[in-house]
DNA sequence: ATCGCTATTGCAATGGATTGCAGTAGCAAG
DNA sequence: CTTGCTACTGCAATCCATTGCAATAGCGAT
């Protein structure tokens, strides 16, 4: 792996991020340090990001990419649909879901994709 | 609501599917029919057809769009990563998913929108 | 310090999805 | 049948993400 001014822009941009990010987001935060940055060099940095382990990505609730800055334990998200607000999937849960397929099927879920749509118990509440 | 040629096409193309569809193939399928189809027409149409809950959109493992002809039960989707094999979701798992949340944050779970991805027990089985 | 291999970059093009706006045409009322 | 309202359509522009390809530049070897 190559240690290139932009690939070092990227990893910057990610160390000062806290938790999640698109990739329009990163990109965009990016070109705030260096206005030359190419959209896809960003893109494929994060894919060797990811192969690395130090990024996963997930698909946010309009299915635009979402990155989650790690290292640390891979997580789901719940997003509610009505007030936007945007959490992480509690262990327990993910134990719940990761259970109920892998004892049924043998599926295997790789929870850092897995982003839950719904309401939250405040907008479910008031109709 | 009115009734016009462009979303005849688009109702009869939907009609004569089985299941899933995203967005572009329902697109392309519509210009086989009628050449001039718009995609911004396309896309208008199916926003009011999920409103009156003709079909229901979910995001697929790669953020794209999908489609799934109602009416029926909502149901998610499980994908994998490996192979892109598909599945719906069986009922006892989606109310495992469905009980964990609501059970602990009252969160309410809108299935149609959940794609679960990860790695089929073939798949898993074979590194 | 130089060389050469090849991983990476820059750019242009492509594709899917979305939006604003001006013009068109359903449809209901008269 | 005609009229008028306004829900739709068509189009062009825009955004996010991705890919192919030729040119560049890291970096290990010499």
């Amino acid at each position: 792996m190559r240690w290139t001014p932009q690939r070092r822009t990227v990893v910057e941009v990610l160390a000062g991020t806290n938790g999640h990010i698109t990739g329009a987001e990163l990109v965009e935060a990016c070109r705030s340090r260096d206005a030359q940055t190419i959209p896809s060099t960003v893109y494929r940095t994060l894919d060797v990001l990811e192969e690395l382990g130090l990024v996963r990505h997930g698909h946010g609730a309009d299915g635009r990419e979402e990155f989650h800055v790690g290292p640390g334990e891979a997580h789901g998200h719940l997003y509610c649909a009505a007030c936007g607000g945007r959490w992480e999937i509690r262990d327990d849960q993910a134990k719940a879901i990761v259970g109920a397929f892998r004892a049924a099927d043998g599926f295997e879920v790789d929870l850092s994709h897995v982003t839950v749509v719904g309401r939250c118990a405040d907008c479910a509440a008031r109709p």
